[in-house]
RNA sequence: UGGGGAUUAGCCAAGCGGUAAGGCAACGGACUUUGACUCCGUCAUUCCUAGGUUCGAUCCCUAGAUCCCCAGCCA
């Protein structure tokens, strides 16, 4: 279930004001991913941004791939883009791509030329950076800057005809050398790449840049309310200035807001593109990223994502939200939906000594104790059992209700059972536990001879169903290194765990994302990849909360 | 040291001149066939600091501190 608050937050309190001053009658907003890696959950927080303010004020929104550099993007990425958006469970009015555009940026783009306001450049990368100056100092105009407005049209329908090689020309605004806004010192607006792009092909070898192709496509959508993050703050006068100066007849405005970051985690495309490349992970959809395919490979759910990004609110201050904040809201949106069943992760066998050799019951089970409506089930009952090895100790620390030689606690959903005995290994590893059950205190008989401090689960032996469990942590251990060039340092080298253990055996009817808590160890998802019926595979997508220390 | 931002509890975050919401975390306690859940309780006399204006300031003014962003032909 989503997370109802639908707290107020500053751009929401533009919307209302624009909305009333009649400043727009409808409000239009966009997510504008360059279709270069996959989604995070940062991006997230800016879906849900501005799908759910169109949505709550009768707006709409477009999902437009900003794709103005075909060195780095990708249709794989296109298509894996779309999925996650639906997947979170939005749908977008227009799909649009930037270079849908092309042809009516480059028109724009001369009649800059044609005002005067853009020429052509000869300078080099290298020069152009010697001669912008510094944070502190004023650039110097290029030695090109005053071309002849014929001299730069020709030049630049020569650049679109691919008379020159990738870094010999560029078209730059014309805007203020000596600005101390160092993104108004005549930015570059089209540079030259003979390169195929995944939608235009070889249509064209120049390509206009982010900041002069981004407010175009804002104001040919027309688009209200563009809504970026907090670097881009700088760009904004660039961003009216080009509105402005292409004579575009609607004007949006940028708006910025803090990305999201979490505690150990990696926020970054770059980075996150460098965990799949190094093979630090196994793909973009491994469970330990913090992208959307895996969080859902993970088992994540939209809903609970969707109040996460919501409760963390929408602010212009740079912060890391405690991750326990997500886990919150996985733990909260399974409690009610998910069957509770039984699974040992690190079994003991335990032999029921009192309990008749061949002899099977069936014992009855609710499926969620807090949910009749997810129904019972019956699960198999013999004399010999699995338990967790954590729930044995031969010799306690004080306040530990589980078993240990003579004491007595519950089976959950079956019997009490009392231990009497043990068998170790030639190491001294228990291997083997001995134990009499009470037929008196059969779960639901409503026994109440006596009283027991502690309940654990089992698995019945012969009949469990072998099963993979992986258990995960955070791939980056600093907590506060996430974002930092230096995180490969710090790379958790035990992120993944992989252990072998049984579950009941109805979950052999288990399908792909089927999510399920198992009793004092956490929520779990079937992996879509990796698990068959016959060996189940299932990822911890979080543990459940513990105040048990020993 | 140019320009642009930010600063409210351990972490997020409301608040818009009338006396500090909410969530997470943490800590007590009750309950419990999950050491879970649920429930009850605790958790900022103070909002980066110092002055000022005001009957009254987290909010307005002045000065300062700290942190973040900008010198790609990336986005």
């Amino acid at each position: 279930m989503d997370n109802p608050s639908a707290s107020s937050h500053f751009i929401k309190n533009i919307v209302i004001d624009d909305l009333q001053s009649g400043k727009v009658d409808q409000i239009i907003t966009r997510f504008p991913p360059e279709p270069n890696g996959y989604l995070h959950i940062g991006h997230a927080k800016s879906i849900c941004l501005n799908f759910e303010l169109a949505d709550e004020f009768k707006g709409r929104t477009n999902l437009r791939f900003d794709d103005t550099n075909p060195l780095k993007e990708d249709n794989e990425y296109v298509e894996a883009i779309k999925e996650d958006v639906r997947w979170l469970g939005f749908e977008w009015d227009g799909l649009f791509f930037a270079s849908d555009y092309f042809e009516e940026m480059y028109q724009r783009a001369v009649l800059l030329i044609k005002k005067g306001k853009a020429y052509i450049d000869d300078q080099s990368a290298e020069e152009m950076r010697l001669t912008r100056g510094t944070l502190t100092q004023p650039g110097q105009d290029s030695p090109h800057r005053n071309r002849s407005i014929e001299e730069n049209l020709d030049l630049f329908a020569r650049m679109r005809a691919g008379e020159f090689k990738d870094g010999d020309k560029i078209l730059r605004a014309k805007i203020d050398m000596s600005s101390p806004n160092i993104n108004l010192r005549d930015p570059a607006l089209y540079r030259i790449s003979h390169t195929t792009h995944h939608n235009t092909g070889d249509q064209w070898c120049i390509y206009p840049m982010y900041a002069y192709a981004h407010p175009l496509e804002d104001a040919i959508e027309g688009v209200t309310h563009s809504i970026c993050t907090l670097e881009f703050e700088d760009q904004r006068p660039f961003y009216d200035w080009v509105v402005q100066e292409c004579e575009m007849e609607h004007q949006p405005k940028q708006y910025e807001f803090a990305r999201l970051n979490i505690t150990n985690t990696v926020m970054s495309k770059r980075f996150l593109k460098q965990l799949v490349d190094e093979k630090i992970v196994d793909a973009w959809d491994d469970p330990r990223m913090p992208t959307i395919s895996g969080l859902r490979r993970k088992g994540f759910t939209p809903e609970a994502i969707r109040s996460f990004v919501r409760e963390v609110g929408v602010a212009r201050s740079n912060s890391t939200v405690d991750e326990r904040l997500l886990e919150h809201f996985i733990r909260e949106d399974l409690k009610l939906k998910s069957l509770r069943t039984m699974a040992v992760l690190r079994p003991l066998k335990v032999v029921i000594t009192n309990y008749p050799e061949g002899q099977t019951e069936l014992l009855e089970a609710e499926n969620n104790s807090e949910n009749p409506e997810l129904g019972n089930r019956e699960i198999p009952f013999s004399r010999e059992i699995y338990i967790e090895q954590d729930d044995f100790m031969e010799n306690p620390p004080n306040k530990y209700f589980r078993l240990f030689p003579g004491n007595e606690v519950r089976l959950k959903n079956a019997y009490f059972i009392k231990c009497n005995d043990f068998v170790k290994d030639e190491q001294g590893n228990v291997i083997e536990i001995h134990c009499t059950y009470d037929i008196e205190t059969k779960s639901g008989s409503g026994f109440s001879g006596r009283k027991v401090k502690g309940t654990i689960h089992w698995v019945e032996a012969s009949q469990a169903l072998p099963a993979e469990f992986r258990l995960y942590e955070p791939l980056i251990l600093d907590e506060e290194k996430g974002d930092s060039d230096s995180f490969m340092e710090h790379i958790n080298p035990n992120s993944l765990e992989v252990i072998q253990g049984f579950v009941e055996p109805n979950m052999s009817s288990t399908q792909a994302h089927d999510k399920l808590q198992f009793f004092r160890h956490g929520y779990f998802n079937v992996d879509p990849k990796l698990s068959e019926p016959s060996k189940p595979v299932f990822n911890r997508i979080v543990s459940l909360k513990s105040s048990f220390v020993v």
